[in-house]
DNA sequence: TCTTACTTTATAATCATTATCAATTGATAA
DNA sequence: TTATCAATTGATAATGATTATAAAGTAAGA
């Protein structure tokens, strides 16, 4: 069965680049983080643990590398960093956030939900979409459930 | 009549913030300026020609101030840098962007195109939804305008 | 083995933003 | 007006994320 990582180092050598131990490791962390939004700090902290020797700028630019070829997805919620995220499988277009104010969980909808409203900009505005970022931001499900327990005062 | 910074100046007053000289200025920079999205660097050096002893600082200062306030939304398209853009007044919520992939123009869709969609997503998600961004990258009208009318190769 | 291009590491440099602090200003009461 | 006190400002230092640089390492083909 080919792995995903196998998938992934033959999108790398078809723009001609190596899947150098670094580089494995890093997407292996990728990997075992996908539900997560991890700085480029937080993949180097975790990078180190199973290859000690990697170099931060090495993991910068590995990053920067699978955003070019669309592996993942480099976004920005405001605080100021940027956080990477795994590309599902060939999904065309990136998945939506939300993002709790309270408690600062981001979850991610999969689903496209924007279909209907792509349309319209596309003909209304004549713009090309090629991709999207949307974000949410509000109270999450939790936090909700939490206040609602909460007695009245 | 009421002018806008005159509104601006009662929402200051409202959260007893005072509406100094190097606010007014920058605001009004803001108002000039309202299809751009400046950054702040922008911002200071527009601001310094009509307030020359300015000092990047306050910038910074007022437009977190201002940002609080919900008079103005800060963004940012994944260029290192925030910009700054003056909310409509009594918008409850963020307009959208088109940013352009080809010349970089960024364009703003001030119509709420995301109503349906955050039905769904406060029903599906039980997420209470306070704000939300949303952008498409592409290629804007002008743009496509040019290459239909380049001649096939 | 030699060559060449690619990659990495460590570190310095850059750039946006934030913190600090003394000086200034504005509003208010005496 | 003057005294007072908190808010605000400007200059500058500090921070923190990211990028650039340069020397050393690595892999693959001739």
């Amino acid at each position: 069965m080919e792995t995903r990582i196998d998938r992934i180092k033959k999108q790398l050598h078809a723009a001609s680049y190596k899947l150098t131990p670094q580089r494995e490791a890093t997407v292996r962390i990728l990997l075992d983080h996908e539900e997560d939004h991890l700085s480029a700090e937080d993949v180097y902290l975790l990078v180190k643990d199973i290859a000690p020797e990697i170099g931060l700028a090495t993991v910068y630019r590995t990053l920067e590398l699978l955003t070019e070829l669309k592996i993942v997805d480099k976004i920005n919620f405001g605080d100021g960093v940027s956080r990477y995220d795994l590309r599902q499988e060939g999904a065309a277009h990136f998945h939506h956030h939300l993002v709790c104010l309270e408690c600062g969980a981001v979850d991610e909808i999969q689903e496209d939900l924007l279909g209907d409203v792509e349309g319209v900009v596309e003909k209304r505005w004549n713009f090309q979409i090629k991709d999207h970022r949307l974000t949410f931001h509000g109270i999450c499900w939790r936090c909700n459930d939490r206040s609602s327990q909460d007695p009245p005062q």
